[in-house]
DNA sequence: ATTCGCCTTGGTCGAACGCCCAAGGCGGGC
DNA sequence: GCCCGCCTTGGGCGTTCGACCAAGGCGAAT
């Protein structure tokens, strides 16, 4: 068999789209690690190992960039988890993964702390908030459509309400350590049922 | 009825200890403002209107003010939660005002951010997070006695999910406009019933 | 009247910040 | 062979940062 062709040498503007890629990861890296307005031009190029005149070359501003970063983070976890979704045998299996990952993220691991720092800096930043606001609403619909599958009742706020839940529960996990998913899955499926007459009487 | 005695003129250490309020208070506003590591000294002097170098001498950093600014209002708002729950006629209509408080914060005010910037600050800071896990037992601790006494099941855990939803709530609340409290009140009331095998069967 | 301790002022230090730009490298089309 | 456009470099602009300090104010104690 004839050897596969080389690939074709990468071109100026092949390098400067490899460059913008590693200036965003770099950027979604320390705004986990330092937080959203601890992350500087300079520090971003050394991580991404580029000169650092290329931030502005490449971006508007030191913002634009972030932005661009932390809504990229998000929406690739979504991506996964709706895939998650898709392409489990069942349905139920599907929520046990779902419900499984919040073992995946301590609170202190990078992606944990870029969904928080993103849904808080969107509370500060119109455009930010936009942008989230859309990526949030493709997967919060695919989660409440099998959660309606599965004979949740008020499948959207159910989802809304379970999206929310879980990165409250990544926000307090550093702080309290009882916030294990054996804890708190249980707690968590309440969620999925009718209240229960004879249970509580809140 | 003679004339209450004239309140005596305050010394020194009592106009210094209310310039460290002053501080205090300021330092709190402007995490909320401008995000935990967006603080600067000069900014806090400026709000609290005292002189810039008063920052350095009443605390030991702006980490160390920061700090106590942010546990003295996470710790002011749990105790006026404890005390509601405490002196409400009957325990059912305290966690009702506890669930009826979600509409006092909109995720964009200042206590909303203050809280969460705080939680996501421990993440990154030893200290802060020891210090916030203190003041959080309290009140993860009078709520649990609440909900075990409405006798809902596993009330520790269900407390401690309780208090991380409420914050993810308050995190999504500026992203996701469809987070009103009638919406989710009812899902959030599940937590209070064991789960119903006749629901969803997840 | 003098001393003492606490608080306050205003300015300064070196470092880091966001952003900008003149100058050069370099491969693809004419 | 030349030019054009894209990418890249390294340095520099003015500003702001956290921290620090010499000097002074002032009531309480002696």
């Amino acid at each position: 068999m004839p050897p596969p062709p080389p690939p074709p040498p990468p071109t100026a503007a092949d390098r400067g789209r490899e460059v913008r890629q590693r200036l965003l990861r770099a950027g979604a890296e320390l705004i986990a690690e330092r937080g959203w307005s601890a992350v500087s031009t300079r520090a971003v190029a050394e991580r991404a190992k580029t000169a650092q005149g290329l931030v502005h070359y490449h971006f508007a501003s030191l913002g634009a960039l972030l932005r661009q970063a932390a809504l990229g983070g998000v929406e690739a976890l979504f991506d996964e988890l709706t895939t998650l979704l898709k392409t489990a045998a069942t349905s139920q299996q599907a929520l046990d993964r779902v419900l499984g990952a919040l073992d995946a993220y301590s609170g202190t691991d990078p992606t944990s702390l870029l969904f928080t720092e993103t849904y808080l800096a969107a509370a500060r930043d119109e455009e930010l908030k936009d942008g989230l606001a859309g990526i949030l609403a493709g997967a919060r619909d695919a989660l409440a459509d099998h959660l309606g599958d599965q004979g949740v009742p008020q499948p959207q706020e159910t989802a809304v309400v379970l999206l929310a839940a879980v990165d409250g529960l990544m926000l307090h996990r550093p702080t309290s350590p009882a916030l294990t998913s054996a804890a708190v899955g249980p707690v968590l499926r309440r969620l999925f049922t009718e209240a229960n007459p004879g249970g509580g009487t809140v």
